[in-house]
DNA sequence: TAAGACATTGCAACGATGTTGCAAAATAAG
DNA sequence: CTTATTTTGCAACATCGTTGCAATGTCTTA
């Protein structure tokens, strides 16, 4: 079941606005991850530095993309599954990072493996980030 | 085996100096990971905040701590296991962070598990980070 | 379609974080 | 002890992310 762009805002009771639109369609056809500096770059100056802020933190908030914790401490964001929703996100997948076009995939296939904690610790959430080659850059 | 302080700066090729010695051995009390931030209250006002940056980013060069990478977006960094050397890094514990009290452990028992990757992707590091609650945040 | 209520944007200013160049001070080598 | 090399501290700067507020845009209801 896939839904449009102006579908999927509605859907979190977002108001249907330009950034907003454009934002999420970068997401969409990118099928990797983003970057806030992609973002403002690809978008020009079409939209304020601020705004791009706000609408990823509101995305955030509403479910639609997740954040990717990465060796290289650059934030980036991906779409998330159907499963997310406002809140609660569940993107137990791994994540590649490729070291020669730094581009970042969302390896749907492969979930995160349950590790065993210690007695008395309590898992929330498991994040695991592979980097390495992909396969364009061979 | 162990090192001491001045031993393990010794052997890395690097001049025995006060904050050297002094961030080294923060590492070796705390068995969990520290940020800037952390390192830049505890040793107060003795220490320029260049002089902490340039002392980690030189520790990371010889191998003797490593980058943790965070959900939070914090850098965190840890002693490397006898295995690193200067440039090669080999830390494939778990991490695990506190939603509580914000520590880091280094979960040494546990080891990443090898995922399985898509065809021509290659992989040279795999991070695991696990968030959740210890068990002194109970 | 128009008007009012509400949410979002852009601007400016700010704080936190991290980097660079250069002179002074500390360390290492002879 | 003296000289050469590193390292430190200072200042200035670049980047990243946040906040308050006025202006603009979107949604709702009639």
């Amino acid at each position: 079941m896939k839904f449009g762009i102006n579908e999927t805002l509605k859907k979190s009771q977002l108001s249907i606005t330009d950034s907003r639109k454009k934002i999420l369609e970068m997401f969409v056809r990118s099928n990797g991850a983003l970057a806030h500096a992609d973002i403002e770059s690809q978008s020009g100056v079409e939209f304020d530095r601020v705004t791009i802020y706000r609408t990823l933190q509101t995305f955030v908030e509403k479910g639609i993309i997740h954040t990717i914790p990465t060796a290289d401490n650059a934030v980036r964001y991906a779409l998330c599954k159907d499963a997310c929703s406002a809140g609660h996100h569940h993107d137990d997948h791994v994540h590649f990072l490729c070291d020669g076009c730094g581009t970042t995939y969302c390896l749907d296939q492969v979930t995160a493996p349950q590790v065993m904690l210690p007695k008395g610790f309590t898992s929330t959430r498991t994040d695991v980030v592979v980097s390495g080659i992909c396969n364009k850059c061979v």
